[in-house]
DNA sequence: GATGAATGAGTATTCATTCAT
DNA sequence: CATGAATGAATACTCATTCAT
């Protein structure tokens, strides 16, 4: 009967928060975030309503601490503090990386390609990619943008490195511009695959890191 | 003082449903179909939010009238009473005529994938594909399967033939299954550039023709 | 291509005005009066929405001369101008009549029944009823209420005038709402009976004039 | 500090429940179903138009749930586990409870009586009283059929059994029809009336029982 | 921390009525 | 006289959010 110590409160925080955001993140991956509703989530978490308000102000911030968090995961996955230079050797390992990223976290990107979809969202999502530079930001999601835009220059480096050892007619950018085309088409074919084949992924990685090698 | 001739009217509703429709379409591509109000379509359309249900049953029957009407104009384009047979040249020829619908229909094909985005209505709308030879099907758009099947068909034949003409390793399903994400993967990088480059996407499609001629 | 003459404008206003209402009638009778839309009725009628207001200002001045013309035919069905005075044989007659009357206007008595279970509607409609010499009146429906009232005091007359012929305890006041039950009973039961026989009806009405002649 | 009980829970659905009910039935008894709107009822009932929607799906499953729980409280009524068989007796103790239940649910019959008005509805609602031995039924309101033909039979029982202690000119069928139309004629006359006095029913009343005694 | 009853602003939809032709 | 496209006020219903317990 005696009260929680502050320390068992912090777990029980921990706790329901992850289960909040797993069970949101899950309905808003597979049915929408407009069609998934509070109640809906609130009840496939096993809590109350109003507990969902007392870990999250609101709707949408629980939709960007889910996105926050995911991200993160994913760019931690990348081993952030690496040097930043991407070997060819370690060209084959980031795709496959990328490859077991998505089947692991389906969810996600099928919540992230969804949003994305959203004029909106995506422009305010795109800056984070988009100069390695900039100088200053709003302050939304500070943490992002610089290792997201790494990737891009690390990917980009490798790509206008390959110039060094290829022929004169080799064009870097409309390689690395097909690269990623490949990789967002796979992407989405693999996240939504419905009978998904693993073999048959296999393959497709291969022959991906087989191209753009 | 005479009441307008029903030519006169036929004109009008026509008008008017190309309007609401091209609007709907717009906002719907752009903000999301949830997102989009009948009350915003009305004030872009410059109507009022009964004219809407005086053209349309429902904000639901307006969405399946404009994606009824985008998918019907897309199967025309591939020329549907072709013969069914993709040769090497006409593969190249198909390829293009992708790349002009894609830019010729931006806001379509944005509202299709942000449909296909959701569960329910992608399984729906993924049976139309599936099969070349379901015998019955509901009603509900009895004039897209056949055509979508068929392309689907035609595509894999032009694939399977390819074999003929490679050596033993050549792997036709894995090189459907490339062209499929590529095109995919192209498709919406393109559908959702805020600056496309035509030069860089003509690039791109001619290395997609290369690849998978 | 002469115009119109005012003439046949008139006959034409004529078979129009007969026309809205009667279909109205039966839609309003059948359907339920809210229930009926106006466009229901033009439609049905074979004319324009626009047309109906022509004729008729609203929806509620259609439903009032639908049952200020009803009403009116009914009463002139009792033959307004007699005496007031019910003998014994006109009192079969009368209950006879009513039958008639009851089978002849179907749609009307069904629809009057309709509004009358409505409280507003009731307590407006009852004046007519209640007394045989309200001084003033608000003018809505100034040529119903005598003959209503009329009526009343003439069957109410014809009861007090049993007392004279019958014993004692004979009441000739709860002999009046027997009848006034009865008929309303068989009113309702013949009105919205689906498969009438009008033979076992026959009976019936026979069986009532003998109770209460 | 600690949240409600599940038993106060309860508790307050239950109220309110039988709160927005019954301010329900009283408004669509005296206004009509269609005229009463969800905003009156909640105003009348000091509650927000939203919790109405907590507690029913919708103005129509208000509408069911009202008429299921007023039907079974009167098949209650009717002691339906009795034998079935109506004694002489018996039958002035049934007469006398149909007045009972008239004046003590004057809103439910009124709304009953509002809604058998409408074609659709009575014939839906008519089944119920039809036969005795409908195999199967669609579910809708399976519990109340059975009782509803049950009393039906029990009274034309009563009716087939006064042949034998009459002469051979009587007809039961027809008066058991009699007994039917005066006593919907009471029923209406009595639940529509404004000033009811007690004493001229009770005489009526008496008059009934004498007359199908 | 936890609950779910309660709220109300917002959304799709209906329909009597108007009006330009 | 006749038409039906157009309007907008009203209505049922939803759902994120609040709050008393």
């Amino acid at each position: 009967m005696s009260p929680r110590t502050s320390r068992q409160n912090e777990e029980i925080r921990e706790e329901k928060t992850a289960l909040i955001m797993d069970t949101a993140l899950m309905h808003f991956a597979n049915e929408g975030y407009y069609a998934t509703t509070i109640n809906h989530i609130a009840k496939h978490a096993g809590i109350s309503k109003g507990l969902m308000y007392n870990y999250f102000d609101s709707k949408e911030a629980l939709l960007k601490a889910i996105m926050g968090k995911s991200i993160a995961e994913v760019m931690n996955f990348f081993d952030i503090d690496r040097d930043g230079y991407l070997s060819e050797q370690e060209f084959e390992f980031f795709v496959r990386k990328i490859n077991v990223m998505l089947k692991e976290k389906r969810s996600f990107w099928r919540l992230l390609f969804q949003l994305l979809m959203q004029n909106e969202v995506r422009e305010q999502f795109l800056k984070s990619f988009a100069g390695s530079n900039s100088p200053e930001h709003s302050g939304e999601a500070p943490d992002i943008e610089l290792p997201a835009s790494r990737i891009m220059g690390m990917i980009t480096d490798y790509f206008l490195r390959k110039k060094e050892i290829r022929d004169e007619s080799y064009d870097p950018f409309l390689d690395l511009r097909m690269f990623l085309i490949t990789l967002k088409g796979y992407a989405i074919t693999s996240i939504y695959a419905d009978d998904s084949e693993d073999e048959d992924d296999e393959k497709a990685i291969n022959r991906i890191i087989e191209l753009f090698k």
